[in-house]
RNA sequence: GCCGGUGUGCUGGAAUCGGUAGACGGGGCGGACUCAAAAUCCGUUGCCAGCAAUGGCGUGUGGGUUCGAGUCCCACCACCGGCACCA
């Protein structure tokens, strides 16, 4: 072919022209009360952090952005919103750092976002725009706050709680991930606060329920699943000789005669009460405050040997057994879980096995199957009951129901579920985040604010600086503190700490319907119009963060009425990480971060958008590469030089009008799968195609269109110049005739004994008789089959035939 | 330990149902254009043997099912993510 020069493309003038004009024009705006169907696309609105935006971000936004420009040319109503999380601690230290107001930080960096993101020619509708931070937002926060309250959903309570050391503030059970602070990456202690909490386990069995009824994908149903940790089993009493009734939950109540100690958390109430009857009560409180001192860490810490004391003068007694068996403290058994004691089977459980063993104390065998000299037998599918009376002979699946049974009749247990779920701490130590709209007064406790004095506006401080005593920085404001409470006008103080992170993104979603209502949350007319959202895209990081926290909100919200529908998220998806040239994670420490401004001013907007997307599977974490970044760049070269002189012919051209068939329905269907890297791919092939046979004006006018998503600013501009009416991104997705998609003739694989010999062309869906015969015809295996014979042939239409030959007898 | 996921050229990654492994990019090599370089264009590029035609090998390892396995089954190995003394 001829050769052919490419023009380079002026995408600095073109993507600004075309950002100002969308932005003019409103052209994303969504309509309330549309009569398009409508649909819902949502991102996780991002943090303003001051290193601003980072290749990350793009690929989850790139990626709705594709959906919800596709969705607009399918005729669709589309509600695509974009918003800031903007409370929390980088700003607020960074605040503290520099000696600047929070609320300045925040708009600064807010600032900065907004141009990255508009850079970037995403499609979202700027007025809906949220923030956090914004008393009027927040002023909703606290209104859902103050319902949960008023429902008995929050209260506060006296228990110990992670505590960042570094953050000097307390964190939620999601927040500490293997022993240190989720965002700082410092030690976590245990302390003793006084803690507003949301009872997040009320909603436990919910949801998990109601996960069959969205469409999540499997690994984020899978982990919200295991993080609430549902497990079935039983409630068992035993009587002991201080005449108490000690009650443990256990999983395995088929193993109950084989239980031959107890074991309470050093914390358990009841050792408090037995301390006169204890003859090693020293022993026991040194114990207990050695427990006590303990990070939550160092007590799981999994390869340590077990610890525990005995508790002489007081001992339990067997149900089934009668037998008195010894009751001891140990830190291996956690408080907050079932009853903070446990019966413990050493011969079926592997932690009782090894504390049995060090302890000396007796194993018995109660299911068959295993050799408990050697170690715990834990197989609860195969096993047959033994040593344990009426229950022997049967298996361990049969002997679980028979034994609660007996359990229930005499009144010594019952059937019981346990989640690993805890109450979500809500109270920070920290300034910058919502007020807690509460006061405690003296005479009347801890009355709620009406909610005619919402917002309850974050007073200016003099230092924001955290405090070791554990008190928020708003408590040494002692004109904002003291105040009058609202029910008996007596003097009351207002509570000082603030709200996570996680709250006003529990709710955000909603906001965004009805962005600027100053009366309620969300107006009906908008949440009956917009319901609610139908495509989510987010980080599998927040799985068990902000998608459960504000999946039990909005159950919280439905149950009161203010939304519709018993879940927020109709589909989850989930994107992975952009890492380092290297491999490793981008980070600031390791000197690989890409910034996305340095990508656009060499490349452009659109390159950007292609390669992020083209970068590899959506879901996979994918390493940056710099070199790669030029095919993306060059294939927009090439399409601009294709596409930017006059063409002719507003037909499909005769010898492109199959593969343009065929990319629609490839193109259509990767977006919807978000298989964006072969959706890319499909499109260098066809220009590759277009550069083989020239294209027609019909034919780019088809390609523009499955462009536009992608790398909308190019797409429009030649669709300017080309003179097509309207916008790209306001044309209907084109349509393509299955029929056309098939070449008229294949080409067909010819194996020999399962081993490709030779490529033949025959018509398409050509008899598997004329296929053999084309097949036997072929030069190479015609040699091949000489002096053999045909056994069978396997054909496989369209696509290959298989020879199974042997030597002539 | 438990739960998920992944393993394919030099490299990022493709490959509905089991049906031509390596699409589409990057990089490399050779050539054209150029005083030269960049850019661009053309060709080539899984490995081994061979001048070639061609043959053999090849999707983490070892078995199996099948006319046919990257794909299914069994047993392993390595890496990544989540949970982690939850009774």
């Amino acid at each position: 072919m001829e050769s052919v020069i490419i023009v380079k493309y002026d995408f600095c003038r073109i993507e600004r022209k075309w950002q100002e004009r969308w932005e003019k024009d409103k052209t994303f705006a969504a309509i309330t009360g549309d009569s398009r169907p409508k649909y819902y696309c949502l991102v996780e609105f991002p943090y303003p952090s001051g290193e601003g935006l980072h290749v990350g971000h793009p690929r989850p936004y790139t990626a709705m952005d594709i959906i919800a420009r596709k969705r607009r040319m399918e005729g669709y109503n589309v509600l695509f919103p974009i918003g800031y999380d903007a409370f929390g601690l980088p700003t607020e230290n960074y605040a503290i750092n520099n000696h600047m107001h929070p609320r300045k930080v925040t708009e600064r960096n807010i600032e900065r976002f907004t141009s990255q993101l508009k850079m970037l020619g995403y499609s979202f509708d700027w007025d809906r725009c949220v923030d956090t931070t914004d008393p009027k937002y927040y002023k909703w926060t606290q209104w859902i706050f103050l319902q949960l309250y008023k429902h008995g959903l929050a209260y506060k309570s006296q228990m110990p709680v992670n505590w960042c050391t570094s953050c000097k503030c307390v964190l939620a059970n999601e927040e500490v991930v293997n022993g240190v602070c989720e965002r700082c990456g410092s030690e976590v202690v245990r302390r003793e606060k006084s803690q507003w909490m949301l009872k997040i386990t009320e909603y436990a069995q919910r949801l998990i329920d109601d996960l069959d009824d969205v469409d999540f994908i499997e690994r984020v149903k899978i982990q919200q699943r295991n993080w609430i940790g549902r497990s079935i089993g039983a409630e068992v009493l035993f009587s002991t000789t201080a005449g108490d009734n000690m009650t443990v939950f256990t999983t395995r109540p088929d193993t109950l005669f084989g239980a031959t100690y107890m074991a309470m958390a050093p914390e358990h109430k009841l050792i408090g009460k037995w301390a006169p009857l204890l003859e090693n009560l020293n022993e026991v409180r040194e114990y207990q405050a050695a427990a006590a001192k303990k990070s939550d860490f160092e007590r799981t810490e999994i390869q340590k040997e077990k610890t525990g004391v005995m508790l002489k003068g007081v001992s339990a007694v067997n149900p089934v057994t009668g037998n008195e068996i010894p009751i001891f403290i140990s830190d291996y058994v956690l408080a907050s879980y079932g009853t903070g004691a446990i019966m413990s089977v050493p011969g079926h459980d592997s932690r009782d096995w090894e504390f049995a063993k060090k302890f000396g104390l007796p194993i018995v065998e109660v299911v068959a199957g295993g050799d408990v000299t050697k170690e715990a037998y834990t197989d609860f599918e195969k096993g047959v009951m033994v040593n344990s009376g009426f229950l022997n002979g049967l298996p361990v699946q049969e002997a679980i129901p028979r034994m609660i049974r007996w359990l229930e009749d005499k009144g010594l247990g019952k059937e019981q579920v346990n989640y690993k779920l805890r109450d979500w701490v809500f109270s920070r130590q920290r300034y910058w985040g919502e007020p807690i709209p509460l006061v405690f007064c003296e005479k009347c406790g801890w009355v709620p604010l009406p909610e005619d004095q919402l917002p309850l506006e974050l007073p200016d401080v003099d230092s924001y600086e955290p405090t070791d005593t554990g008190e928020s920085p708003l408590s040494k404001m002692s004109d904002w503190v003291n105040t009058t409470c609202p029910a008996c006008g007596g003097p009351a103080k207002r509570e000082t700490d603030t709200m996570p992170q996680w709250a006003g993104s529990s709710w955000y979603f909603l906001r965004y319907m009805d962005p600027h209502n100053d009366d309620v949350l969300v107006s009906k007319e908008a949440i009956d119009y917009w319901e609610r959202v139908d495509w989510y895209n987010g980080g599998m990081e927040h799985t068990t963060l902000h998608l459960l926290y504000s999946r039990f909100w909005h159950k919280f919200l439905y149950d009161i009425g203010v939304v519709p529908t018993p879940e927020p998220y109709a589909k989850r998806t989930s994107h992975g990480m952009i890492l380092g040239e290297g491999g490793d994670k981008m980070s600031k420490s390791r000197g690989n971060v890409v910034n996305p401004n340095e990508i656009v001013e060499e490349f452009g907007a659109d390159t950007l958008r292609l390669y992020i997307m083209f970068i590899g599977d959506f879901e996979k974490a994918a390493p940056w590469s710099s070199t790669a970044v030029k095919g993306c760049k060059r294939f927009l070269d090439r399409v601009w030089n294709l596409a930017e002189s006059p063409l002719i012919g507003d037909d499909y051209s005769a010898a492109n009008e199959s593969a343009i068939h065929r990319a629609i329905k490839k193109v259509g269907e990767d977006i919807e799968s978000m298989k964006f890297n072969t959706a890319i791919a499909a499109l260098m092939s066809l220009v590759n195609h277009f550069y083989d046979s020239k294209p027609s004006r019909g034919d780019i006018k088809t390609f523009l269109a499955l462009l536009s998503p992608f790398a909308p600013h190019i797409a429009e501009e030649l669709w300017e110049i080309q003179g097509f009416e309207g916008m790209a991104c306001q044309q209907p997705w084109p349509e393509y005739d299955e029929a056309k998609t098939v070449e008229a003739e294949k080409e067909i694989a010819v194996q020999v004994n399962g081993k490709l010999r030779s490529v033949i062309v025959v018509p398409v869906d050509s008899e598997d008789s004329a296929v053999v015969a084309a097949a036997c015809a072929d030069e190479k295996i015609a040699r091949i089959m000489e002096g053999k014979e045909l056994v069978k042939s396997i054909v496989v239409k369209n696509k290959l035939v298989n020879l199974i030959i042997r030597p002539k007898n």
